[in-house]
DNA sequence: CTTGTTGGTCAACGCTTGTTGGCAACGTTA
DNA sequence: TAACGTTGCCAACAAGCGTTGACCAACAAG
């Protein structure tokens, strides 16, 4: 039973996440409840983001989006999925194959701050990797599916693709670090294009440099 | 009568911090507690490390300490109180002014990796600041009273040593968190002369490279 | 031998957490 | 109108948490 429930939560979690917009108008049954969710997804990337994996409860959350806290566990089947339902992401990193090699370094630590700051979904993902499993392979997985085979279109030999992605992960998940969540006020007081002045050759090293 | 307990616990803790260790023989009483008082602090770096603040909770600690939680009370006040004392931190950096100052990435990089690995306190820090204010500002003022002045002595203003700090704080807890936190596969498999150089290059840049 | 201090255990407290099941209101469908 | 699935609230559960105070054994001082 319980997990027949869970199941169904996650399953209907993973449509709207797939952008199911349609299907509100499509089924012919009342989907009143898509609001509800949409808040409570929300809510929970928002606390998920300030507090990380243990001090978000599911009842701070269902506070901030004002319904009772059983109707959480009713949509997302327990804690660990809502936290899976909330954290999916898309980097939408842009392809580089098309583009001069040595602006690689530029344009992807601008992309990644314009996503940052526009998305409280990264935030939260970082926040609860240092202390969840599931968040941890998760980001791990983000760098894997997503990072990995844009670095293997810029780099000179595909198959370090996975280390060079390692390496800009240091640099960028670093920045985020020190910015966004321990919030060092000179990293916080720095400007957008100061930091991808800073950043940028770096990465374009770890990306393209032959192996030192 | 919780202050003060806590006081008294900290107090001890700071004494043992700075190496007292003639204390035991100097006093003539009985300082047995000196070996409970250690093992309670090496098993809460551990457990502080692997689980992050919450869910390093004082009855596992005890456990693997071999006592009763009450003791961990008794000793150092409270859970915060017990963070304080185990997360003292002297990062021993090197002093770079009698060294050419093209070294200056280098050896910072190696000494970062040495003491990371050879350390506990360094990772249980570094957990604990993504979830706990407390430590987010510990670890800001490791960076702001330890890093800081040494880049002042190798970059070119020393107005921009906070700055420079930061940027290298960036790199060098990004590659932390990537290698000993999140564990991804291809920064974990890196060797230690490796990571060297290629963020060596990086390091030096943010330190003593002209603003770009 | 008594007395006081120290190192330590034990059982319990109040609180918060994730989670569950019952029940009321509402809109749709027949 | 009657039946029904959906949406939502409420009250409660068991478990785990930090924390507290009473109590006990060992040992040094008088």
């Amino acid at each position: 039973m319980d997990a027949q429930k869970s199941a169904e939560g996650n399953a209907r979690a993973d449509a709207d996440a797939a952008g199911n917009v349609a299907a509100a108008g499509a089924a012919g049954r009342h989907r009143r409840s898509e609001a509800t969710r949409a808040a409570i997804l929300e809510a929970a990337r928002d606390r998920f983001a300030a507090d990380g994996y243990e001090r978000a409860t599911i009842r701070a959350i269902a506070r901030d989006a004002g319904i009772d806290p059983s109707m959480v566990m009713r949509y997302y089947g327990n804690k660990e999925g809502l936290f899976a339902a909330a954290s999916e992401i898309d980097l939408r990193l842009p392809d580089l194959s098309g583009t001069p090699r040595e602006e690689a370094g530029v344009r992807l630590v601008r992309h990644f701050l314009d996503r940052w700051e526009g998305d409280e979904t990264l935030n939260a993902l970082l926040r609860v990797s240092v202390t969840n499993a599931v968040g941890g392979e998760r980001l791990q997985a983000v760098f894997r599916d997503q990072v990995a085979p844009v670095v293997a279109a810029v780099c000179p030999d595909p198959a370090q693709a996975p280390t060079r992605a390692a390496l800009l992960a240091s640099q960028v998940l670093g920045m985020a670090l020190t910015r966004y969540v321990l919030k060092l006020p000179p990293a916080a007081a720095l400007g957008h294009e100061e930091i991808v002045a800073w950043l940028a050759p770096s990465v374009q090293r770890y990306l393209t440099a032959e192996q030192p």
